[in-house]
DNA sequence: ATGAAAGCGCTAACAG
DNA sequence: CTGTTAGCGCTTTCAT
């Protein structure tokens, strides 16, 4: 039953319902009576307005679009969770979509979930650099919000951690233990975030009156395969860091698996500083230094430049489209036992 | 601008430019010239039918919706992958909720999600006894499949692991290694899948002569201080197990982070058999044992269960509403160190 | 304080 | 092969 049946059913007109029911009832000043009488009959009856056609109505279906490189990456699953808790605090639902890390994908499914009409979008944006992203944030007139990852040049605010000094927070773990040749295992070197946390890195070394050139490198992607290869490129050198900082969440795996399979102690041989907090970093023998991202502050701001997004965009058509805020978050260093003095 | 002005603007009809746009040129044997003309036109002046008039039309939006207890548990986000890239290939989009491991938030989620019109809802129920859930189930009209968690007596199809068979496998691990004081870690005693796994290893203890009783049990929930304090529970006695089974997929942190408190060896004090492959059960010192669960074949086949339910739903109205089925997986045994002889 | 009526954008039955 | 038309269910202006 649809609420013109109820108002039928009632001998009310359907504005009237249509009014207590979406809770305008004081707005429009609906007698105390009516509006008992019709909360009634919608809880006996069971209705709720259509949202199809309410949707269809406003232009909107309260939906916002998170598109992320992959949910089963545990920053992202705790910010999709983060996200959704607070969106659905106000009635927003969100739809969730995997880019599988990849550029041409996360192009395509963006462009549907445009096509989509929802009330705006939260995307963590594929390490490559896009031209074809950019373009579409830019031509797009939907809400926009970029998350983890920035992309500079686009009107679309972002909120990310503080790379560079993370970066360079993580090599001065391994430069007060006294390691002198390090290394760093890149997550994609053609997105934003991973280049700052790099050259913060090569900051730290530079400021210990290390040449930045000597920091042994790899890395060109998040998968297994790539951080595993990627770690036994800098772990099977003859001339073997004592350390390494892995810069992306997953990289951390690799340079496990790769000193499992050399049989290389951690942290006698070996001095581990990690991006990204995971639940069983402080679990693991040893426990892993890590430097974790806020996530959950980092959804709260999300949420609310979306939300002031999406209310300008409502209000005011020709909205400074100029604006590009971009947020920094703090990392937080844990400090644990992965990291020694170099043997 | 819409499919109507676009109409307007080549002359066209609204059906026929719709017809186009909506992949029906055929079906309605549009001329090839028209069909070519109205696709430039879409694409030049950027159209697509607007998917929220064609949901009121047709009474569905293309979303289903997935209820997961929470995102962040890797069991769920690799299901989540899974499911959103089998849907997605058919146009249909994921709506994601947490209900937070909480059964009361469960079912106002659920409710809520019933109200938006969704096409179809799959569920993996919060672990506790509901009632309510299952009579919300029982009266809803949508289609709905229930994962990772069956829920006897409603007509929600559901697929899940043979639990019982995967506790019985995890236990002889333990069993065939010498340990004969045994510790259980459970996750929710109220779920069905838990308690499924729980008989399981009775049953191998049973198998091998050994009394049931003497299995040394805790644990009533999920999160960080509940698996914390059960395995506290288990692992503090006088007559500490030698071995240890966490039945659900979080357990394994309390447990490790237990032993490591207590300074217990894995395997030579502790041995562990964890359910729930981890990507870094392999990794850690020693890797863990782990019960796995074909995840993505799981997905699958939830998929599979849902478009069937959502076909039969419109096409037959008064679909065979007690098939019931139920779908069980195997679990797969990842044999590695974390098990040895008792001391 | 309430009702009537005009669409929102689309699809599909019906009509050529 | 294409056009006309009648809603899908709702919100909201305008009218009272």
């Amino acid at each position: 039953m649809n609420i013109s049946e109820l108002a039928k059913e009632l001998g009310f007109s359907v504005s009237t319902v249509s009014r207590v029911l979406s809770g305008n009832a004081e707005k429009y000043r609906i007698s105390r009576k009516t509006v008992e009488k019709v909360q009634e009959a919608a809880e006996a009856f069971q209705v709720t307005p259509d949202p199809i056609g309410a949707g269809l109505r406003r232009g909107k279906m309260g939906i916002v679009g998170l598109l992320v490189p992959d949910i089963t990456n545990p920053f992202f699953s705790q910010l999709a969770r983060a996200i959704e808790l607070k969106l659905r605090s106000s009635g927003v639902a969100v739809q969730l979509c995997n880019s599988a890390e990849d550029s041409s994908t996360e192009i395509s499914l963006l462009g549907k979930m445009l096509t989509r009409r929802l009330d705006g979008m939260i995307i963590a944006p594929v390490g490559t650099e896009s031209e074809a992203l950019r373009s579409m944030i830019q031509d797009s007139s939907m809400p926009i919000v970029l998350v983890d990852r920035p992309l500079p040049g686009t009107k679309a605010p972002s909120v990310s951690l503080e790379n560079r000094n993370a970066g360079r927070l993580a090599a001065q773990q391994l430069l007060a233990a006294g390691h002198t040749l390090i290394g760093c295992l890149r997550g994609a070197p053609g997105s934003e975030s991973d280049r700052e946390r790099f050259e913060g890195t090569r900051d730290a070394l530079r400021a210990a009156g290390i040449d930045p050139e000597s920091l042994v490198v790899a890395g060109s992607g998040y998968s297994r395969e790539e951080s595993l290869s990627a770690s036994a490129l800098i772990l099977r050198r003859p001339d073997r860091p004592t350390g390494i900082v892995t810069l992306s969440g997953q990289g951390i795996l690799g340079a496990l698996e790769t000193a499992r399979e050399l049989k290389l102690t951690i942290p006698d041989q070996l001095s581990i500083v990690a991006f990204d907090e995971q639940p069983w970093s402080p679990l693991i023998e040893p426990p892993i230094t890590t430097i974790a991202q806020p996530v959950d502050q980092m959804a709260n701001r999300v949420v609310e430049l979306l939300n002031r997004n999406m209310q300008k965009s409502s209000k005011d058509e020709n909205s400074d489209r100029e604006t590009n805020e971009s947020y920094f978050f703090d990392a937080l260093l844990m400090e644990r036992s992965s990291v020694g003095s170099p043997s």
